[in-house]
DNA sequence: ACAAATAAGTAAAGCGCTTACCCTTTGTTC
DNA sequence: GAACAAAGGGTAAGCGCTTTACTTATTTGT
């Protein structure tokens, strides 16, 4: 037993490992092991006694160590594209928050849209041997989570799905979304409606379906010229939005799949003065901070953030508990967020 | 060798470990452990055999283990207060980024303001044995931070200051931002200023006491009534807004000491029908989406948040390379973003 | 051509913990 | 009070890697 456990006169430099602990309290470090996880049998005087020790020298196990032989590191890992993004953001704190409540820590990755950041942060995560991961960035390249599928690496695919991958998915069902959005404005009584969409994106190609589904339940169909297509950027929404307001016949009713692109649109119409909801209505998507704090506030479609994040932690322990069980896709539905955005033009008729 | 490798039969689910590669190369484990690390000497021929087998095998190490016995996880912890805070969120992706350049990962706790959770992480990075701590959470709880102090873990307080606790610091000057806010709006002609300003934080009173002295510097003395509190909360900040906008001698510019709370006092105005910035000028602080988004665009004291997070990452690894550098504290100058909210009176006296 | 120097590898001891598996005490039952 | 079962605790073998100390193969100088 004698020299496993502090050296002498360096008590202030070396961390008191599990040795420490046992030759203080008289017992095997198998005794405070078990007592660290309340396995096996020991009597309460023991274990009394053990953990007084482990105060008094500030003991701390290694969960390292204690990964190498249980084989668990209680860690997640979570790959989004931005972190600054809002909606990421959002994200990222319900998923930290439900980790947190099952004991696991997230190790948070910001690939920047960038493929060969998502390699990297794929290879770390995999030398780091976390439990599981969290996908919640387009993918680009197959390769990199076919790794992952043969390695037996359980993973999530969050708010976004890809038809080659058998995967767990959480998703927002984009084009019931889209339908949501139409469906209001209809309800509003507008007609001649236009759209600003990440085509570039699969969720915002879903959401305009969605859309156009609504508008064609209803015996229309959406014009190809208000169709417009942007980025969720603030230069390229604005470039997007004077195409709208500069439309020969301006719609009545805007819907924006993102919270920022319709914020940017909202704005710029106030400078070309046109009156948001007066000549205008606008319908975003994500219902983030943005959304909220515009004046007028933005009604919008929220995603179900809270519960898509309870769900992915809750299916990715899960699969990692028993990694037999097959894959399942999980769409949530999004609610419509009522605020000032959408002028009501059936008291008008 | 037989026996630690691969279980035969089970190649599917186990993954390789340095005995596979090094068995199937035909070479012994420290051999490989050296082509890993690239130290020692291996001859190019026996090198290239080892990783094209590691490539065969799909090895990945286990840095797990390496940190069990080279003593470093390459891991840092990071604790905000609420990741889906703009500011932190950039602050975030600054540090996720430039520990991403040094080899490091980061495992984000985000506390929610609660002290209990930082307790929690506190006690969580250490067990994951975490090579160093960056904190930007308003301490509380002196104690957890004597322990990190006691236990020699390197830590580094971002944008936040404690006199009790002398660590590495690495913070914007908020004294200077306040004085940088004041003398912009005195420069444009502003004479009767307000504040709203966040008077329950350090920060946000340091922010105050800049913008007082550059008015008393400049002969004015801040009128008490013209200081109004608030939180950076949407709600509060409506609040302390209508109390500006109701006051009797309405001022000329108010200075916001965040992004958050001048964006609501701008809308809060547009709807009394005060326009910004023509019957009042708005400056706020931090720079974030906010000020870039609003409409007129918010000219605001912007913080060099990558300029801290590169400080702040280099300044924390240089102590864990090196534990006995004394603490340092250093400040960073805000920079004025000059947008839309401020009208320059000077031409019309 | 041969010792000295260098290059290329290996064996083995941990790192701090978990976990079979084993050994003592006690208490229990008839 | 003999026979047996828990309860309480200890021993020791790893987990996958790094590293020191050491052996053996290959150059190099003269």
């Amino acid at each position: 037993m004698e020299g496993k456990g502090l050296s002498k006169g360096f008590e202030h430099i070396m961390r008191p490992t599990i040795y420490d602990v046992a030759e203080r309290a008289g017992v095997s470090i198998a005794t405070v092991s078990k007592v660290l996880n309340n396995t096996g049998n020991i009597s309460d005087r023991t274990k009394k006694k053990v953990i007084k020790v482990m105060q008094e020298l500030g003991y701390h196990p290694n969960s390292l160590a204690a990964a190498l032989t249980g084989k668990k590191t209680f860690t997640i890992g979570v790959l989004v594209p931005d972190i600054a993004n809002p909606f990421f953001a959002e994200v990222s704190r319900a998923l930290e928050n439900y980790a947190r409540e099952t004991g696991y820590a997230i190790i948070l990755c910001s690939t920047d849209y960038q493929l060969e950041r998502e390699q990297y942060y794929l290879d770390l995560l995999m030398k780091k041997q976390v439990d599981g991961i969290i996908i919640a960035t387009e993918p680009k390249d197959l390769n990199a989570f076919q790794t992952l599928q043969s390695r037996d690496i359980p993973f999530l695919m969050f708010s976004i799905d890809h038809l080659a991958l058998s995967s767990h998915v959480v998703t927002t069902d984009d084009i019931r979304g889209g339908y949501l959005a139409g469906r209001y404005l209809l309800d509003k009584g507008h007609r001649r409606l236009a759209i600003i969409a990440e085509l570039n994106r699969p969720s915002g190609r879903l959401r305009l379906e969605g859309f156009r589904r609504a508008l064609s339940d209803h015996g229309i169909e959406l014009d190809q010229r208000f169709i417009i297509n942007s980025i969720s950027k603030i230069e390229d929404a604005k470039i997007a939005s004077q195409k709208i307001l500069h439309l020969p016949e301006r719609p009545t009713a805007v819907f924006a799949t993102t919270d920022l692109i319709a914020v940017v649109f909202m704005n710029e119409a106030r400078k070309t003065n046109v009156s948001v909801p007066e000549d205008i209505s606008v319908i975003g998507f994500d219902n983030t901070i943005h959304a909220e704090i515009a004046d007028p506030g933005l009604t919008t479609i929220a995603q179900p953030i809270d519960e898509l994040a309870r769900y992915a932690i809750y299916k990715l322990l899960e699969s990692i508990e028993n990694p037999q069980i097959p894959s399942h896709r999980i769409m949530l539905t999004p609610s419509l967020i009522e605020r000032e955005s959408v002028k009501d033009l059936n008291g008008h008729c």
